[in-house]
DNA sequence: GATGAATGAGATTTCATTCAT
DNA sequence: AATGAATGAAATCTCATTCAT
């Protein structure tokens, strides 16, 4: 997984004092924001990081560059866990990505509302994570592990929809999201023919659609 | 489906016009909450109910109060629909549970992060509701319509769950969901005896755990 | 002269208190202004009004907007000030005119950076003002007490040449301006035919150097 | 003209590079305070002259030190004016001094509010300055070219006023207070006896309500 | 000596809640 | 009882000044 927010390569780089404050001010807004939400406030995220305010408003020109930065770096290691994932030959590879994947949200709850939304940050990184999931979901398919309907956006609601028992379930009981998980896998398994094979009758939700969820906002 | 919020049964009856100015309140603050999030003023809500401040503070001591009284009367609703679903005795009951709380979570959308956690409204209702799900599962067991490694916690991280699709769907594609739970339904199914048969590994989340989640708040 | 900030005619008619207490801040704010320059804080004028920070914000939605209703407030007492003058038929309009304005912005010194500017405020009400002033300067030239060189833009320079004058007095001679304005009225008389009779060899500002002073921000 | 700000002859001479840097600071403000005001911040005054803030506060121990350094730098060029305009014999030093004064707040506009109040900086030239005003005035009286009633409080008050047109007037019409110089000139002419001489009525500002104004502040 | 990042007090603005009319 | 204006604590953000590199 990658630093959490590696500074862009066309930005001059950072005195290292600066980089290190930078780090520091989006590990504590995740934890901050993880704890209370991103309601909380950026004096919090300052002490919890233990730089003042002046320092904060360097580094993120506003509350909201700070929720971007930290919502890119999740969209980067998003996309790092599907390159990974595609290095797998087997067909295995989409099941890797969901429970990494959802390791991942688990591990940054906190900002996951701003995940899978127009947002801008991280683009690129969230494109090629979509991409990646096309080619896993057929390579999954080509194996017999995912039947043939289900299409790459049904894929992406499986990340949404564990984001629900994430967000539900964080405090309490960590971990509860993979047994659901392996219930959706369950639901992407080719069906056996017997009486209430489950042939999916709605229609899948389409690229269109999805693109006007998560991609840039008109 | 029960009128949004019926007055507590121990509390006097409202004057009709207090009454109605409660309702207007409340289909006010669903509107706003679903288009805006839980961050809209409560002027706004007061606006769209064409009523004062004073009047919305006068039927809820406080923004919290009237949260509590939208989620409580959700709660009543999905205890309804529970109800409604225990008639059926074909072991269906559970799946159109499924999908009549999702079509609600979808219509009431704007508070459902308050839905499923330790908020004290509608409590009897949630009992309730947990309750009629356990009933339903065996139902839908016993018909060999779920499989039986799956637990009454399951079926409540799929509501968890599908409460994530519609959040994140809402706005450009508000049916998405339906396809999402085919395939959730799906999971739940009895497997085939085949070369990916997804029997589940992971434990479930137990009853004491989901009590600590959404049960009261210590 | 006109109260402070009289309602706009398209608005509807504020509560009593309400306009009670726009009043207050006006009051205060240009004593505070006047007083400690534009960097004043709002905190301090809400404090001088007696009304809470959220008043002050309620009744003027950010600082800037008060400044301006401040502004607009001193641009219709000038308009009111010109109409009062345009009376006069014997020629002294312009000079009653040339005097009061300036016990205007005598007495309302703490935003007259802003009064000749771009602003919208009261921008029907300057340009009222500039109309009569242009009228009155031909009823004195027809009166033979200003000469005929003498253009309307020369005639709004000393505005804002008294302005100067009496920011720097204010403190410690708030009536010196009076002074100098009769030395200015003097530059303004026809001129003897004697030795050092002062002919006025550099163009005038023209309408249009004025109306982008002025005029609206482009 | 001297430079801009040379080093008091009391302090140990800069090193060379320090004292360039001082001169690009000094430069980097004149045009930034003209440009934004004196709000505009000091990061933005560094930037233009290209170097750190650190520097900047190594030069001036504050942004105020900066302001009176350029005040202090536009009183002594003002002294020169006047001792320049000095030299001359016929009594037309006086209307010079004006002009190249005026010239000389025209191409310094951004501090000018500081210019003629209290502050320290440049004490000793302003004095010279103030001195030089009054034997200026008395030549020019003995020549007929102004006429007796003017004290050299009304001449400084010219200074005043023609600040208030250019600080009006620099963004659009940098030269319009040539014009309106001219009518201040005439207005200090000896007056032909007629019909509406402009005999002065008001007193003239004393010397003392002066010193209050531009005076060491008690 | 120069740099520019860090600081934190203070500014403006918002909004849940109270209260006079 | 209803209204909407008033409240003020808290939030976001700025900027003159200091300090580590």
């Amino acid at each position: 997984m990658t630093s959490l927010a590696p500074a862009s390569v066309t930005d001059k780089p950072l005195r290292r004092d600066a980089a290190e404050n930078r780090e520091r001010l989006l590990t504590a807004a995740a934890m901050v924001f993880a704890e209370h939400g991103m309601d909380a406030g950026v004096e919090e995220v300052a002490r919890v990081a233990g730089v003042g305010m002046g320092t904060l408003y360097r580094r993120f020109p506003s509350k909201q560059a700070l929720i971007d930065a930290l919502v890119g770096g999740i969209r980067e290691d998003l996309r790092d866990l599907a390159r990974s994932a595609a290095t797998r030959t087997d067909g295995t590879g989409l099941e890797e990505l969901l429970v990494t994947a959802a390791e991942l949200q688990a591990a940054r709850s906190g900002c996951l509302q701003r995940l899978w939304d127009h947002s801008e940050a991280g683009r690129d990184a969230i494109e090629e994570f979509r991409t990646r999931v096309v080619e896993l979901l057929h390579s999954a398919q080509a194996q017999r592990r995912v039947r043939s309907e289900i299409t790459s956006t049904d894929i992406t609601m499986v990340f949404w929809s564990v984001r629900g028992v994430i967000e539900t379930t964080r405090t309490e009981a960590p971990t509860a999201w993979r047994r659901h998980l392996e219930v959706l896998i369950a639901g992407l398994r080719p069906v056996a023919t017997d009486q209430f094979a489950s042939k999916l009758t709605e229609k899948p939700l389409t690229e269109a659609e999805l693109r006007r969820i998560t991609g840039p906002n008109r």
